[in-house]
DNA sequence: CGGAAGTTTGAATTCGATCAAGATGGGTGG
DNA sequence: CCACCCATCTTGATCGAATTCAAACTTCCG
C-alpha cells in the first residue's frame, strides 16, 4: 500500500455535504458520531499518485471529499484499461469490503490532487455490516457498480465512438449532478482525453476527434478542465444511436 | 418471469455431482437437507427460451443441471451484448439474492435445452445468509462474476479479435473442467459464432475467420458442437499478446 | 427431401489506429 | 516578467482491422 500523505484532522464528518451520498449515508443518519469516530484521518495524494497497486492488499478505504480517482488494468505492453473513475463522494476500495484482505484485481491512481477520508477497511465493515439494516443499502451500491459494469460493456462492446463518448459524458454528469457538482450542465472535467481513451477502448487521437466533431455540432463545449453540455436532448440521441 | 415447464421431482441435491461447486455448496456440505428441501423442483428450457426478461423481478433462482444460458441486454435496434455464460453448476439469478425484487437489468435466455433446480429467492437469501459463514461462501461468488466482467471489460476495450477469442475459450474451457466437463482439453461448445460474437463486441463472420485461423494454425479443433484446444501454450500466448 | 439455421469465403468499405507534426497553454526557472 | 519547456490538444495523411454485403456450402431437423 502506498504510504499516504501525513493526516490531517479536519471537516467534520457530521455536517460533511457529502454524508448523504456515501455508502455509510445510512450510517451517518443514525449514529453520526461512528462515522466521525471511526474515520482515521485525511489522506491527500498527487495528481497521478498510485493509491493502490494491483495486486496488493487494501488495509484502509478512502472516502472522496475533492478531486477524481481512477481504477485500471495495466497489461504487461503497457497499454491501460481505465474500470471506473470516481467522483467526490466515493469510496475507494468499496469492493474491499466486501472481499477484505484479497489481493485488489485493479490499481487506483489519483487523476488530480485528491483529499480522501481514511478509513480502515475492519472498522467500516464493523461499521457497514454491524448496523441493522446498513448490509442492504451497501449491497445497493455494490449492485449499482455492477450495473455501471453492465453499461460499460454494453458501450464498448456495441457502440460506436460517438455513442461511446456521448454515454460516457452523459453518466459523469448524471453523476457530478447528483453530487451538485454540476450546475445547467456545466462541470469541472479533469481527466485528459488519453483518459477517456483509456476508458472506452477508443485511441486519444479518436477520442479528440469525437469530441472536437460534438463540439462543431453545438452538442458539448470543451476548454481547460470544464466541460459543458449545451443539447442534452441532441446527446441522448447521439448515445442511443450511435 | 416466463412460466417454466411442468416441475418435476427427481435428482437428490445430496448426491449431486455438481453440489459442491454451486452458490451453495457450504449449505449442501453442513446440512444437505435444507437444500434438498428448499429446492422447488426441476424446470426445463427449450433452447432459446427467455428465462427472465429485462426489467422483471426475479422471484426464482435456477441452478444448471445441464444446458448452457446466457444474459444479455438488447438495444432497440437489435443489436445484443452478451454479458455472461451460465454453464452447469452456475445459479441463474445470483444477483437477485444480493438485491431481492429489483428489475432485471439483463434478460436471461436459454441457449440450448436446459435443465435447472429451482428455489425461490426468498428461500435462497435464507438458506445462504441466515447460516452462520455462508454469506462470505456467497460474496465470494458475487466478487468473483466482479472479477469476470472485469477481465470481459478488459479484453473488448484491450485486446484485438484474436485475443479476444483466445481469453474467451481459456475462461470458458477453465470453467468446464473445474466442473469436470472437459477432458484433454475437448468439451461440448454449444455456442453459435453469432453468440460468440456477441459477448466480445466483434461480428460472427469475424470470429468465424478468427476460428478458422487459430484450426489453420493447428492451436485449436472444432466442429459440430465440439470444441478441442489442442496448443494450450500457444492459445495462451495468442491470448496476452494479441 | 426440402428448408432453415449456421458456417465459410470473397470483395468492397469504413471506422478507428497509427504515425507525424504543429499549435496551445500552463508552469518553472532565470 | 519573460523565455522556455513539457504535456496536452489538434489536425493531416496513411494504414489496417473489422464490418458490411453477398453468396455458396454444410448440417441438421421436420
Amino acid at each position: 500500500m502506498t504510504k499516504p500523505a501525513p493526516l490531517d484532522r479536519e471537516l467534520d464528518c457530521t455536517h460533511c455535504p457529502l454524508g448523504p451520498n456515501t455508502a455509510y449515508g445510512p450510517v451517518l443518519r443514525k449514529s453520526p458520531g461512528a462515522v466521525a469516530r471511526a474515520r482515521k484521518g485525511i489522506a491527500r495524494f498527487r495528481s497521478n499518485q498510485t493509491i493502490l497497486r494491483s495486486g496488493e492488499i487494501a488495509l484502509s478505504c478512502y472516502t472522496i471529499v475533492s478531486g477524481w480517482a481512477f481504477s485500471c488494468i495495466v497489461l504487461p505492453d503497457g497499454r491501460r484499461q481505465i474500470l471506473s473513475f470516481f467522483l467526490p463522494g466515493d469510496t475507494i476500495s468499496l469492493f474491499s469490503l466486501h472481499q477484505p484482505y484479497r489481493p485488489a484485481l485493479t490499481a487506483v491512481k489519483a487523476l488530480t490532487p485528491l483529499t480522501t477520508c481514511v478509513f480502515d477497511v475492519a472498522d467500516m465493515r464493523e461499521l457497514l455490516f454491524g448496523a441493522q439494516g446498513q448490509r442492504a443499502a451497501f449491497d445497493t451500491i455494490a449492485a449499482e457498480r455492477i450495473a455501471d459494469m453492465t453499461r460499460q460493456l454494453t458501450d464498448i462492446g456495441l457502440r460506436r465512438a460517438t455513442g461511446r463518448v456521448a454515454q460516457f459524458l452523459l453518466a459523469i454528469e448524471d453523476r457530478l449532478r447528483r453530487a451538485g457538482l454540476s450546475e445547467g450542465g456545466a462541470f469541472d472535467f479533469p481527466p485528459r482525453q488519453g483518459h477517456i481513451g483509456d476508458a472506452l477502448g477508443l485511441t486519444h487521437v479518436h477520442v479528440n476527434r469525437t469530441l472536437v466533431d460534438l463540439r462543431r455540432r453545438g452538442v458539448i463545449d470543451f476548454s481547460k478542465g470544464r466541460m459543458r453540455v449545451i443539447d442534452f436532448t441532441a446527446l441522448r440521441r447521439i448515445a442511443e444511436e450511435e
